[in-house]
DNA sequence: TGAATTATTGACCAAACGGTCAGGATCAAG
DNA sequence: CTTGATCCTGACCGTTTGGTCAATAATTCA
């Protein structure tokens, strides 16, 4: 009983399942999703365009079903904050991990960016509602902190988006980066030092 | 001689020229380049589709035009530092008119937000030459102030980075900070006092 | 006014794209 | 080996899209 999912999958059905999952990362990460042919996915996953849509009915189906598949991932990080932890500990955690992820998943920080740049139109339920309540709860354990005076007093919901905009620009816009830095430069461990003194700064008491 | 152009153009074309531009922003800055039709364009400027190819060879023809055009324009906040000004005042200050770009010409932000994704094949030239140097001249204003004592030390292109990538986030994320908030906020004031408040806390001495 | 230039469009084309389908290949189980 | 289910593909289809063009309308200017 090691999968609870209702329609058992066979080996096949698991391993191009996954293959195309990576394919279409891979390509609507770069392209966003009008920029992305399921010819490239198809070819990105080394399989034929009709066997893609045998597994997926539509592009819209293999989109929908990336993003809902990687969100949880994705905001994984925020719900690791530990309300009992050392304050400036966690937040200084959270910015890192924040910051492992570009580094580590630039693609699925892509694929979140051109969602969210487009209006988010397969993700308007998750941003109304389960995000919210998300963000909701990481505010009030950091407002508890502020109001016991072990953090500086800053509005959370502000302070959430500036870790989301600094942490997410070095891997949506790492060309960007990249090229004001120029070469020899380590855009992520610089921009990690960087959050890590700004937020200590921001938030000491 | 109120115009330095080669090609004197008429005034039909100078007007729908201007519409051709207004209406490409509309629509590249709402579905990115792929994402867009020519048909969109015409319609947005209120022409026909032959008749806008008429003004341009290509839609990448519009979307070069409409880059290049708006380049200077969304760089000039920067070159706007003055040397001579107070520290503080001068960065607070360039934060504040890019706050005011974010509210102001959010189609702007986002069309360069996806050319940026998307890898920036219509800017590699600018993103290599131009504004790097532009980006060095303000980090050798910002870093003289440092080394004087008059702000507090910091790397220079990762704060830079860090003001790009926050004010624009009210932009181009507009919809999931707006989201994230609920109704009856205003992002832009609000995200302008955080930001305040926390390059002030930076920077001073 | 009239000729020349500029502006506009409907009709059209070839390529690309999302998606379908009948039929064949492969595999698992008895 | 046989059989049924799963897996895979070449060929195909209707639509969309970027772009062309010949013909017509509007404008400019001598």
């Amino acid at each position: 009983m090691t999968d609870a999912k209702m329609p058992r999958m066979t080996r096949i059905q698991q391993k191009n399942r996954d293959l195309i999952m990576d394919g279409a990362l891979n390509v609507f990460s770069a392209n966003g999703f009008r920029g992305t042919t399921i010819d490239q996915i198809a070819w990105s996953a080394g399989l034929s365009k009709p066997n893609v849509l045998y597994y997926f009915s539509s592009k819209d189906d293999i989109h929908r079903t990336l993003l809902t598949e990687l969100l949880d991932m994705w905001l994984a990080p925020m719900q690791q904050i530990d309300p009992a932890g050392d304050p400036m500990s966690e937040v200084l955690g959270y910015v890192a991990a924040k910051m492992r992820m570009s580094r580590d998943y630039p693609r699925e920080s892509r694929l979140f960016a051109y969602e969210i740049l487009q209006g988010a139109p397969h993700l308007t339920q998750i941003l109304g509602g389960g995000l919210r309540e998300i963000v909701d709860r990481t505010v009030a354990v950091l407002q508890g902190w502020m109001d016991d005076g072990r953090l500086a007093r800053t509005d959370p919901r502000h302070l959430i988006f500036s870790i989301w905009s600094m942490t997410q620009h070095y891997a949506d816009f790492e060309i960007q980066v990249r090229a004001v830095l120029g070469r020899g430069r380590d855009p992520f461990d610089e921009g990690q030092a960087f959050l890590d003194q700004m937020y200590r700064k921001l938030l000491t008491p």
